[in-house]
DNA sequence: AGGATAACCAAGCAAGCGCTTGGTTGAGTT
DNA sequence: AACTCAACCAAGCGCTTGCTTGGTTATCCT
């Protein structure tokens, strides 16, 4: 397939992921992604893991010192990933519409891309980490949410929304989060078809739908 | 607190949550609702739910054949009430505008008042079921789907939204799903006004924001 | 008074869980 | 040729899991 290469970003290299498939632990990382997005962390056994990889269940802990380590692996990936590829594309957008078509584009991606499994992992599993962890996790994203929220704040400022940031931000992130459910690419819709889509509800004056 | 009385549909008796608290299934579902909601179905033990009432784990299996059981219970109970007060609430709204706000209102009712712990379940554990009950609930659900997708259709139709209605459906409900991480009524944003911000985000020209 | 029944307890079983242990293998280094 | 070490296996430990069993108690119906 033919890389978007307008507004989303260039995630090349890391074709079938984020994680380095050279090393067993980049593969271990993948599997379990993709696992704990299928059937959530707890419904997810270390055997299942190392049967994806085709290894004995006590080998994990040769790599990772528990289950739980290897969820915050994950999702330690994402955020970093993620943060590098927002503020990448944010600062390429030439206009404020621009900008928030670089974010939704950007949280698109990463939700249907190569990074699919780890960032639904991301999205959905953050309450099976202890809150010490979780917080950890939430300074690593503080960042991506200073983000969202200035050009969210520039849009309304320059009367393209009349919604507060803030809660934009979180009704918008849910919209998109959710999308991990319903939307596969692939089919008639087009994830540049669907940034649209998501552009036009976010800002007023903005939709170019059907 | 004082109902709501313009729009969100009267749910009188239901006040301590849908379950009858005077019987012990009922009470047994409410207790197995919360739990579920905040540390998942997998995360939740037959212990913990009979240590919330008092009871031995083995008691349990009295009033439900299985865990799964219990799940399914809950969110047949929630997929019955919603639909009964969804239609409701647009059979009394008065114009397109007014039938896109009930849609709303309820939905965000149900995630966040007396039934909130029972809707979190329906909307975030159905993938803890077996695809045989997870199609059971979709055909619950049709009607409910059908009910949104027309009001959208009208919606768009009048020119207040240019999204088609089955992917605003889904954008929509996303965002509105998710509240139930972010949202807690009793702060500064009261649920009015938030049933507000989502309709300024579902239809143009409906800002009544800040 | 006698019988049926809903609601529970006390005890525990078989299976599955995350994780540990001690040992093996094979490629790379010197 | 001797050594190192990452990567794994085979076995299983201690615990928790969902669920079963046989029996007890209180309430209601007749």
């Amino acid at each position: 397939m033919p890389e978007s290469t307008r507004t989303a970003p260039d995630l090349a290299g890391a074709a079938p992921g984020l994680f380095d498939m050279a090393t067993p632990r980049g593969r271990l990382l993948r599997i379990a992604a993709r696992l704990f997005g299928e059937k959530g962390f707890a419904g997810t056994t270390v055997r299942d893991i190392a049967a994806g990889l085709g290894i004995q269940s006590g080998s994990l802990f040769h790599h990772f010192r528990s289950k739980e380590d290897i969820l915050f692996a994950v999702m330690e990936m994402v955020v970093e990933a993620i943060n590098r590829d927002l503020a990448e594309a944010v600062a390429a957008a030439p206009d404020t519409a621009g900008r928030v078509r670089a974010l939704i584009a950007v949280e698109l991606h990463y939700l249907h891309g190569p990074a699919s499994d780890a960032t639904s992992v991301l999205f959905h599993e953050w309450r099976a980490l202890p809150k010490a962890r979780r917080s950890v996790l939430m300074n690593g994203r503080a960042a991506y949410f200073d983000l969202w929220q200035t050009v969210l704040a520039e849009a309304r400022a320059a009367g393209l929304t009349p919604i507060e940031p803030e809660i934009l931000r979180q009704l918008l992130h849910g919209a998109l989060a959710w999308t991990s459910f319903w939307y596969r690419p692939g089919g008639a819709l087009t994830p540049e078809a669907l940034v649209e889509r998501a552009l036009a509800l976010a800002l007023k004056d903005e939709g170019r739908a059907s």
